[in-house]
DNA sequence: TTGATTAGATGACCAACGGTCATTAATTAA
DNA sequence: TTAATTAATGACCGTTGGTCATCTAATCAA
């Protein structure tokens, strides 16, 4: 029974071609100037065709945003594999963090994209993808607070800290400050001369450890 | 010659009313959802005529986001008058931060999905409205580094701080918070069993407070 | 008062887009 | 060879942001 399996090959390589397509478009013009026709153009598809891989464009868009949350979730997981204490996992996290940005910007623009939209909990609108994505974030959220437990429990970081809690609460700084520096960050440099996007991060983090480190 | 100034009054009138009948439809709907020929109607004006006031719809949506800006400002301006020492001041504007999401939950949306997008520093297709909104912001961050300068100066906050990259990343963080319990708060709330928005954002104030205070 | 001038408002209209579906083409099964 | 199933197509549809020739009414000049 060999055919329904390479049915199913080239059904998912046909998908990853999209993907691909996609990427090239929307990356190169932006998702709201990109269309679908476009799109069918750069995968040498017909439109129609489209829609029996992705129910929608948005679920097309999010195709690309999981892969991102996968690069990232990957890198992720080796930062916080190679230090020993807790304080020093989330370090090397926010360095991932800072890296992955430096290396994939498309990919992590589209993440802060979509962590910009509003999350229904019984989502009308879940397509596959978004779906698909809301987990992979959710693994890389766990991560993040293990290593804060791990880093209460060794010493390194303040035994006061809600591990749920300010893993949230550094997901949203972090976010913040990435897309302050994506929206304004042309913007700031040029016009009151300070230092690049890496400068900005960096002290973003320094300052976060402020709150993270055990208090004498 | 008071005709002039009278048409220029009708002019600014009906102005005020196409925005507040935007506000009504934007806010409802969300802008995506919406259309200009909504707004129109809800104005009892048709769809052409909005475009002799407003160049197009994200003009006019930033005409909404400016409204949101100057009541920011407003209520910082307030918050850093009443306090004296520069710590203090930062955190009443934290907490002005906080009471304008909650007095103001849809300007405050409308501010976070604008600061979401990207600035051009030559904008091809900056609107009027979105140039106020530019200085507007300008005008609030300067109220922000001003307090840090203070808070330096009578020796209430850390000495090394930079006002200016401090400003961007409290800025950056407060944004990406808000903008996490906005997109997130509910599922986090109902899945994870953590409190409730004032709960995040005062978590997070409290966090950011550390890297502010002097370290004795 | 009246005709000319001007500014504001209109809504029919257009192009572009996301999305659909009856039809066609190709592959597999009988 | 034929029937049945699956994949792909592109003409088509409804909606939307935006435009523009036309109309209306207030203002002005005489």
């Amino acid at each position: 029974m060999g055919i329904a399996e390479r049915r199913e090959r080239e059904k998912e390589q046909r998908q990853k071609e999209i993907i691909d397509a996609a990427e090239r478009i929307f990356f190169a013009e932006g998702v709201e100037n990109s269309t679908m026709g476009e799109v069918a153009a750069a995968a040498e598809l017909s439109k129609g065709t489209l829609y029996l891989y992705f129910e929608n464009k948005n679920d097309l868009y999010h195709a690309i945003v999981l892969r991102g949350l996968n690069i990232m979730f990957d890198m992720f997981e080796k930062a916080v594999a190679k230090e020993e204490k807790g304080i020093e996992k989330l370090s090397a996290l926010g360095q991932a963090y800072f890296e992955f940005h430096r290396q994939f910007p498309n990919y992590a623009n589209a993440i802060l994209h979509h962590e910009g939209h509003k999350l229904e909990i019984d989502s009308k609108e879940k397509s596959p993808y978004m779906g698909q994505c809301f987990e992979a974030g959710n693994r890389i959220f766990e991560l993040m607070q293990e290593a804060v437990k791990i880093g209460i429990r060794d010493g390194s970081m303040h035994p006061d800290l809600n591990p749920l809690l300010v893993s949230m609460v550094m997901w949203g700084h972090s976010n913040g400050i990435m897309q302050l520096i994506e929206s304004k960050g042309e913007v700031f440099s040029k016009m009151l001369g300070i230092g690049n996007a890496e400068d900005i991060m960096d002290y973003s983090f320094r300052l976060m450890r402020c709150y993270l480190e055990k208090r004498s």
